[in-house]
DNA sequence: CCAATGTTTC
């Protein structure tokens, strides 16, 4: 890379540079030559100095009203110095500036491209100026208009006014921009997975990109069965996958914790050579990991020829939801030997590595040398695994102190932790206290109720805890329903507390009385059951009243030989009641059982659990 | 001269 040019050329030098100019009818006048010098200069500003540099020749040019010039200028510095590039919008585009398509294109996707959040609210603000300015948007506009739309989830209708116009000016079934519309609907959330797909069905399927765009907003809607659903219909149709379909499916294989796909898919990169490039790898490990194969996840890192600090991020992260702390401590450690620098993500594994393992004054360290040593700021999420690593190795009082001394607000999650370590140490008025004041302040968190309703339970104040419910009832505030899913012969199987609409409801409901009374004959008292089950007076039937993982399990014990694995996804966290049940029914029925939860990992093998009830 | 899908996070 030569250095950046200085503002004024020596002459010899001009003339060189322009001779090799394509020849044209007019012979290049001083302005001409400026434009191009200057874009040259531009081309090669990668850093905030050589942008303010090329600035000063714009201006000294008088070129500050070329939209060719301020087009470059804009794209510089949207890479080079994010911070500069609202000033610079400002100060430069006046009312005597033409502005053309081009100009215009490239201030949107400046502007959405932007690590800035002020200026991406902004993006999407450059169509209307193009209308008004009576400029016609061209083919490259729509694409970057709806990403611009879709990085503004909070509000669609500026999305569905672009959709419009997209119509309006003929771009609406270009292919490029369907795409781009299915994602940023899909971005949008909720109801408007509709509308994606909607665009969906409209199109000509013939190219992998379409089906991505949809798998991958059917993922972030966290509707992962269909989207693994539609990657089937799309290989029964004869696309080809690529890279970016098969890390949607990864996607949904972790999020599901779809082992057999996770596998599937590992096999299938390798038969189809796909290209197993790094981020490719990255998400098999993580895919492999949040099902439960944390060795096949670290067989995977260790086979990688290149590294980058996302992959030891996902095999940290891998290692730290089994608990397996001290060989996550140990590979960040290598991490940092073999030159990789962490980053604020990897901390956080590092972090939620020592608070699952109980791993206080490791942790410490860590979070200290953050700053010291890396000059990262630590954020909330840094503070968040300060304040659950204290929380859960009983020091209350100091992860107190960590939520009063923090430079930030704290955030319904900071509360959500203490409150949690609260619970698990006895201090239920703190932890009730605390649960109060967020109520106040977030009268529509589902959480929030829950959580107060739980702390009622464990200190027996019936009526206080029904109360809370006619109230949720009252506000129209649904519980999150537990829901366990089990994978089988490559279907997955979902099931919910007191839910009956499995097809083998019968079989399984006679399985889960059978549990039970095995678990009476060895002594397991669900003493605590009644506390923690955390039931709906309203519902009657008390048979039906089982949480979800007791009902998976008992369908997997069915459906699965003796002697092998069992494997449960939760939505939330495993209660304490449980807990203590899995244990036995691992050793009644002599079953590993496997069971991931929001938190973590827990291997149930022989009457205990790997977590060592520490989670 | 500019266009689509995407890996790690309390």
């Amino acid at each position: 890379m030569p250095p950046p040019l200085p503002p004024s050329l020596p002459p010899h030098l001009r003339r060189r540079r322009f001779s090799t100019a394509p020849a044209s009818h007019h012979p290049p006048s001083a302005a001409r030559a400026a434009e191009q010098n200057c874009l040259r200069l531009l081309v090669r500003s990668s850093t905030p100095a050589a942008v303010l540099q090329s600035l000063a020749f714009l201006l000294k040019s008088g070129l500050h009203s070329n939209p060719l010039v301020l087009t470059r200028l804009f794209a510089s510095t949207a890479s080079a110095a994010p911070a500069l590039l609202e000033p610079l919008v400002a100060a430069l585009l006046g009312p005597s500036v033409p502005i053309d398509a081009f100009l215009v294109n490239t201030l949107i996707r400046a502007h959405a491209t932007s690590p800035l959040h002020s200026a991406r609210l902004r993006a999407a603000a450059f169509f209307p100026l193009m209308l008004r300015s009576a400029v016609v948007p061209n083919k490259f506009t729509f694409p970057f208009l709806l990403k611009a739309c879709a990085a503004l989830p909070g509000s669609p209708g500026v999305g569905l006014q672009a959709h419009a116009a997209a119509l309006k000016f003929g771009f609406a079934t270009d292919q490029y921009v369907s795409n781009t519309l299915i994602h940023m609907y899909s971005c949008f959330g909720g109801g408007f997975l509709g509308d994606a797909r909607n665009v969906f069905d409209r199109m000509p399927k013939s190219s992998a990109v379409t089906w991505s765009a949809m798998i991958g907003g059917y993922v972030r809607g966290g509707l992962s069965s269909d989207a693994v659903g539609l990657f089937r219909e799309m290989q029964a149709s004869g696309v080809r996958p690529d890279e970016v379909t098969v890390l949607g499916v990864l996607a949904a294989a972790a999020d599901l914790g779809a082992l057999e796909l996770a596998r599937w898919v590992g096999r299938f990169v390798e038969r189809e050579a796909v290209g197993k490039s790094v981020t490719l790898c990255n998400a098999l490990i993580d895919a492999l990991a949040k099902c439960g194969d944390v060795d096949g996840a670290v067989a995977v890192f260790q086979g990688m020829e290149e590294r980058t600090v996302v992959s030891w991020t996902s095999v940290i992260d891998a290692l730290a939801m089994e608990g397996r702390g001290k060989e996550a401590v140990g590979l960040f450690e290598e991490m940092k030997t073999v030159g990789v620098p962490p980053d604020d993500v990897a901390f956080i594994g590092v972090l939620t590595a020592c608070s699952h393992a109980g791993m206080v004054d490791e942790g410490r360290g860590y979070f200290d040398s953050m700053k010291m040593e890396y000059s990262i700021e630590p954020k909330i999420e840094h503070y968040g695994c300060m304040i659950d690593m204290l929380g859960r190795a009983g020091m209350v009082e100091q992860a107190m102190e960590f939520v009063r001394t923090m430079p930030m607000k704290p955030n319904p999650i900071i509360w959500r932790t203490l409150v949690a370590a609260c619970r698990a140490h006895g201090r239920l008025e703190l932890g009730e206290n605390i649960t109060r004041n967020l109520l106040n302040e977030y009268p529509a968190h589902e959480a929030n109720y829950v959580m107060l309703s739980n702390v009622y339970a464990l200190t027996q104040r019936w009526k206080e805890k029904s109360e809370i419910r006619r109230e949720m009832s009252k506000r129209g505030i649904k519980k999150v329903p537990g829901c366990s899913v089990v994978e089988l012969d490559g279907e997955v199987h979902e099931f919910i507390a007191g839910d009956e609409s499995h097809l083998q409801w019968k079989k399984i409901y006679m399985m889960v009385q059978e549990m039970a009374s095995e678990l009476r004959r060895i002594g397991h008292i669900s003493a605590t059951s009644e506390v923690l089950l955390d039931l709906d007076e309203e519902d009657k039937e008390g048979a039906l009243q089982w949480h979800s993982e007791k009902l998976a399990i008992a369908f997997a014990l069915l459906r699965t030989p003796p002697g092998t694995q069992v494997r449960v996804v939760k939505n939330l966290r495993v209660c304490l009641d449980c807990h203590a049940a899995i244990k036995c029914i691992s050793q009644v029925y002599n079953r590993e059982i496997v069971v991931r939860d929001r938190s973590r990992f827990h291997r149930f093998k022989n009457g205990s659990c790997s977590c060592n009830d520490f989670w």
